[in-house]
DNA sequence: AAGCTAACTAACAAGTTAGTCAGTAAAAGA
DNA sequence: TCTTTTACTGACTAACTTGTTAGTTAGCTT
């Protein structure tokens, strides 16, 4: 396993949604009765499920307050607004995944090992913040992207292009358009989380979280990404 | 060109948005002063576009009616309530695609020509409905998919799977997991659109909408999917 | 132990939103 | 032409939502 991908140790482990919801991204130290910093990474928590559900219209401060147990008071004491909040929950996995993303040393790696590397990265990162890619979505739909520019997520995707490149002018790709190929690498990393409680309908019983069924979606990723780009 | 196709001849020339938005599949016959018909599908539009942006929970009907002209108490009268204005918005466009997939003979063509049609045709529906992909992506993530099963999507999915079953059967296509392929497909049909917003911010010169962009990504879908799928 | 301040609560004000209803006017029918 | 039905409006209510504020308490400092 490739270090930077240590962040995501164990995330096999971490595919039951429930176990998911119970353990996240550890991030709070125990908690005490008063205690600012793990208030307000509980209100960003609940905050982060609530806007992958619904959004930013849509998400409603008294329902996140609920969760947390604290009232809706402490969202605007923390952070000052419904929006300020939002902007932190955008940014905080995005932070996590960009840092990650920075070790990676994919100018070195043979194209295919560093496409294999990438995949393998954003799924462990779907995984580990399981309300994340739904936010980003949303955030596409209802709000143009205007706050997606603030997450750095720009220049991890520009470097996957320029690996893309390199296979290509290295002649182990095929002269594939690089943007196109990573619009499609992004879409099937992130369908099978996001689309997964209208797929559930079609297959009912496909188990879609135990570890042996994140390995195999995967594989069939890389599988089917490196066939399409391969001369 | 598939005669199932003709359903959205000329959807190359849809392409641009603006143009989109004014042309729409021509549902509406031409106003009279008052028309229930007329009214009924304005608001569909209208409430399409707001859902698409909203999903259920965040879509205001004060704001669908203003689009329409006609006043919120219309919704109540023509469709009785929210709910069902809703459940109105996600069957349409999904009539329109099951009956256009139905007339597609995927069992008697070659298992990769039908995987190049279902391609085609899934793209074709995305362009001659811009805001019904994310209609039901806000459907999986705020109404855990409940009412995507009312639509009939399950049966061409199944189609599809069938298809690719085929093909490995006869050994044109690698043993791939049929599910996993096809959610591959989806996503790389539906992320372009859904998340452009987002990735609007990683290329802002890209043209996303031209017939010749629409056209690149389809065949680029199209070799991807091939590619991944082929033995 | 007394005083201070950061963390927190309960209750409320101001503005929104789903849904209703009494009434109006355009058509269609007699 | 008069009546009935259908499409539609404006004004309303009850419930909900964001954000505020006055006051309370835990825990630290001295």
């Amino acid at each position: 396993m490739h270090p930077s991908l240590a962040l995501y140790a164990g995330w096999v482990d971490w595919c039951n949604p429930w176990i998911l919801l119970a353990t996240k991204v550890n991030r709070t130290p125990p908690r005490q009765t008063r205690d600012a910093e793990a208030t307000k990474a509980k209100i960003l928590d609940a905050a982060e499920e609530e806007f992958a559900k619904f959004g930013f219209n849509g998400a409603k401060t008294e329902a996140i307050a609920a969760k947390t147990g604290v009232t809706k008071a402490m969202i605007y004491y923390h952070f000052g607004s419904k929006e300020e909040l939002y902007k932190a929950v955008i940014q905080r996995p995005a932070e996590d995944f960009v840092n990650a993303f920075g070790d990676l040393e994919l100018e070195t790696m043979p194209p295919e090992e560093a496409v294999k590397t990438v995949i393998k990265v954003a799924i462990a990162h779907e995984i580990s913040h399981p309300h994340y890619g739904r936010v980003l979505l949303h955030e596409a739909m209802q709000n143009q992207g205007q706050y997606f520019k603030l997450t750095g997520w720009v220049n991890p995707i520009n470097r996957v292009i320029a690996v893309i490149e390199r296979g290509i002018q290295a002649g182990i790709f095929r002269p594939v358009d690089p943007w196109l190929a990573v619009n499609h690498t992004m879409g099937i990393c992130t369908f099978y989380f996001n689309a997964q409680a209208n797929m559930r309908n079609v297959q009912p019983e496909f188990e879609w979280f135990t570890p042996e069924a994140i390995e195999r979606f995967t594989e069939s990723a890389i599988a089917m990404v490196l066939a399409g780009l391969k001369a």
